[in-house]
DNA sequence: TAGAGCATGTAATAAGTTACATGATTAC
DNA sequence: GTAATCATGTAACTTATTACATGCTCTA
């Protein structure tokens, strides 16, 4: 269900198609919050048109179609946002990856900490630049903070803390 | 696939049955990692067993089984573990809420990001106390780093981080 | 004019959820 | 003895992945 209200809440922000959406959820999206592929996008586009939380905008070359979301749409999504579920439910296999480090002989834990350190410094230093990109174009265009703006800020502090976190994990290994 | 992996990391760390594992998915595991209910793993646990990578070791009483990893589970375990793929794939449905909040009016979006701060809040504190008890229990016992203590270090830093985030959120969208 | 990438879809299979079902043991 | 919770399962349905399929348009 979380697909529809991942999609919906996209093209509140602004009308896409679903090639566009799909390029959305293989950069940010599906990075941090939700994962999904074109062939799980288009016919859950299609299912929202026909429940009138979506409308056809505008149809472009190539056979792209362009939706924007309605007013009920508009409605549900906000609905949905502010009635947060009691239980959380999370899945990410990279954390899992952290969390099953338990399970494995300590030279392992030591090599994959180190890996996942090393990895998390690229992502910082990725992102650092696409913030500063955009806080560049934000300086000239903008008013209000941009979705992409809010998933960077987002992604630079959740590897930071998973780096930091690595080093803690790593540090008392090295001391046992 | 990642659900065999995690059943096979949490038997791996130490023998358990279905109903085991179950409460370690909705406790930590399924918190920040991988979610999953009673009726995945128990089909789950049946087919590990039928490719011989868990076997049982004990049957208790209820019905009680607990299953222990072989040592081709630990090998297809630990093959798994250091071969990350390239593509992260999440499915965070609170990180979702976060990211559309660019989608909702402002008036919306602060109502929601000062919940969110609260409800960051609570989570810290329970972690303080989790971690701190664990922290007493290891005194004691302990020489490997458990597996709790890693989530838990783990869920504390990652809320900390999400409320520090909204906090700054919050900034900005004052500020506009 | 050829190749890259835009753009959308379907079908078969796998994974996950919800609802239903049953029985054993323990603590009160 | 009875309520809670331990303990495992199945069936119907929904959601997601993988593999396949097709055609358009822009750029070099």
């Amino acid at each position: 269900m979380s697909l529809r209200y991942a999609l919906l809440g996209l093209l509140a922000y602004e009308p896409a198609s679903g090639y566009a959406l799909t390029k959305s959820f293989e950069h940010h999206v599906g990075r941090y919050a939700w994962q999904a592929g074109h062939t799980r996008i288009y016919p859950e586009l299609n299912k929202l048109a026909a429940d009138g939380l979506i409308e056809v905008a505008e149809e472009g070359a190539r056979g792209r179609i362009t939706y924007a979301i309605t007013e009920p749409g508009r409605a549900a999504l906000r609905e949905w946002m502010m009635t947060p579920p009691a239980a959380r439910k999370v899945r990410d296999e990279d954390v899992l990856r952290l969390f099953l480090m338990s399970a494995l002989p300590p030279e392992d834990s030591r090599r994959l900490l180190k890996a996942i350190i090393e990895d998390c410094a690229g992502e910082i230093d990725e992102l650092r630049d696409t913030i500063a990109m955009l806080d560049e174009d934000c300086a000239e265009a903008g008013e209000r903070l941009p979705f992409g703006r809010l998933a960077a800020e987002y992604g630079l502090r959740t590897y930071e803390t998973r780096r930091d976190w690595a080093l803690w994990a790593l540090a008392r290994l090295e001391s046992h």
